[in-house]
DNA sequence: AATGAATGAGAGTTCATTCAT
DNA sequence: CATGAATGAACTCTCATTCAT
């Protein structure tokens, strides 16, 4: 039921010719171009910022077509998340850990998330709007909580191996060193702008964001290591 | 607050017409109702998703006096913005971390980070908008610029009397370990919501806060420590 | 209906694809469905309230099926309204009031007139919503101008006789009469809402309406009877 | 509260100087012609057909006026209804029945009903529309259920004058006595079109009225007067 | 310093309908 | 006979803002 409100019409399987317009792509995609319009609209301006007929002058189609496919500006805003944490999880399922020593698996993780984050700022803007909201859109989601990451899992075998080793310090909590990773690969992304502003310098320059990283990462590893 | 320092205390005597509601007190406290008001209302919905006549109401004014006292939306929101900036820096400056050795100074600019955003939740969200907007407002702030965080300054005395004595690792960049510190105390916080509802625990629970500041904590000493 | 009645009686074999709901009976009835839904939605919401959605979810079908069969909005409403109409000639139609005096046939009018609009609220809502639009789709039906009533006729008949007997007063004009009779049945049910709650008074109670008939039909009976 | 929620700002005490727009009055009129061309437009095209962009180009304003005045499209409706069934009540207040006999009394009341519909056309669609709504829009005035009509208890005081002197039948109900006569001079106007198209009669035309009224007269006084 | 009235511009949404098979 | 996809046109309503005192 609550899977069926929020699945929208045509979603799947895409049949007929393409439509003749110009703006989104050949293959009948005027969904998949609305969405990726959407993504950068709603990851620019928040919700309540983004303008559907912005996002569809971007798409090249009309903003009726938005109400077709999917229902509401909410629901457009659902199924943009929906496909970014899709992205998320679907690459943390690739994850293997298992064919090194704890410490690197652990690290091994912290560089996936690293890497992650860097490489998809969208991700970071659409997430911190949705804290903005109390996660409201995010909780009408049929999708979302049902891929939850299998990350904390990874960390708890690998931390359970490490210890039983001796490497890895005892008492390591799995979902907070998974959300203090992430703190550190997201936070100087996030508050970029802010803190390049006031600090006068720019931290979006890619040697500041190597060394940040090398940083980040010292500080995960000289936690887990145990003494 | 300027006019009440000159009326007698508790006199209360009322100047002009008597105020509908609770929201402004006393004459000329109209200005200092809206701000409150306005800080909660951009810090609960951005700055596209605030409404100025929500934020009047809950004020106990009328929206013309928003463009008397701050003349736009912006304007105001730039009021809000420079107001709460003064008060982490204005409490920054009572920092005293000199009486101490350089390794207990850092951590307890940590500690103070960290309860400083711990206890002022809207100061996240208004960063929070602030980098949604690419720091667009805080761009136009004659202010803000002008008072920028002494913590680095802080930071790096105490890294270098540390690195000095032996106890603190080499080549700490100030800026990297203050937006890592950061990092650890404002991103638990900043995403909250999706966290909760995505590992489906609540992280607002005063026992995580204050594991994860443990934690957090332990992560950072065991950066700074020289081996 | 008609391929009903080809059909062997109980078979229940269903041609074409089964309905997905309980809405159209058999194949071929979609057109009925859609006719009985829309005749309920045009009576509850008027021309411009009603939906075309609406009423086919209502009907178990699809709002392209509408254009299929009906060609229009228009088109689906000149129907119903024909349907209504046609109902009530083809009741009109079996009157037979020529087997007993004069006054009794033309109260046994009257008595048809009230009976068939107390049972039928829909002919009477149908009928508003027409006299709103000042009869527009009415008069673009082919068939509703063929089919006036016989009511006048009747009614001239039997004033003929009665005034030939002395029994029916002078000089009473046949579509004059057939009107008032028909205002007398129609208005306090077409007026009922507005009424109820202007006078604060149920006027739906089935008591209420039994009396309104007595004094409607006492006042019809003394109008006609000769002095 | 009701009559908070439902006073409309501006509506009192009309100030300033009158707008330069030529559409409206000059008399600062804005709220004013726009209750009289929404008067139009809701009696020729019922709740959901009316246009408030169309009623708004009639009244020489903007659309935007009609949010300012009345709040939302069913706040103008109310406003019309108001406005049109305190005008008949106003008028039936001004009735004086007592200085006559009670017969003639009661037929006073009648070319009184009778008259005023006659004269206020917009009154009889906006009754209709408003039924046809099932009364939902005047449920929500706080100022129509006050004025209920002063018509039956003047019926009542006449008919019992009536019933005691001997002139008057006995067991007349005021209220289904009213309906009878609203009836009498309602219906033939409300479905004028319906009737004129289908008895192919222009029942609008001035003589038809005045023999329906001479008519219509014969049935009421017959049916009060005591055999 | 303080205010009530008026407003231009554009937002999201819904409607009946047609295209193409 | 039956249908899924696509759509143009308009709708009601809301927003921040300015006028005039």
């Amino acid at each position: 039921m609550a899977s069926q409100a929020l699945s929208t019409p045509g979603s799947r399987k895409r049949i007929g010719r393409p439509p003749r317009n110009g703006g989104a792509d050949d293959a009948g995609g005027i969904r998949d171009a609305l969405l990726a319009a959407a993504t950068a609209e709603f990851a620019r301006n928040g919700f309540a910022g983004a303008r559907i007929g912005r996002l569809c002058k971007e798409a090249g189609t009309t903003v009726r077509m938005v109400y077709h496919y999917f229902g509401s500006k909410s629901g457009l805003y659902i199924a943009v998340l929906e496909e970014a944490m899709g992205e998320l999880r679907a690459a943390e399922l690739k994850l293997d850990v298992d064919d090194t020593t704890p410490l690197l698996g652990l690290l091994r993780l912290f560089d996936f998330i690293h890497d992650h984050f860097d490489a998809n700022p969208q991700l970071i803007s659409l997430l911190s709007t949705e804290n903005l909201a109390q996660a409201r859109y995010l909780k009408q989601s049929a999708k979302i909580p049902a891929m939850s990451s299998p990350v904390p899992k990874l960390i708890e075998r690998l931390v359970r191996r490490g210890v039983d080793e001796g490497t890895i310090r005892k008492s390591v909590d799995p979902l907070r060193l998974y959300v203090m990773m992430v703190a550190l690969s997201y936070f100087h992304l996030s508050n970029v702008h802010t803190l390049s502003a006031i600090f006068d310098e720019d931290l979006t320059r890619a040697g500041w964001r190597r060394q940040q990283r090398r940083d980040a990462r010292a500080m995960v590893e000289g936690y887990l290591r145990a003494d």
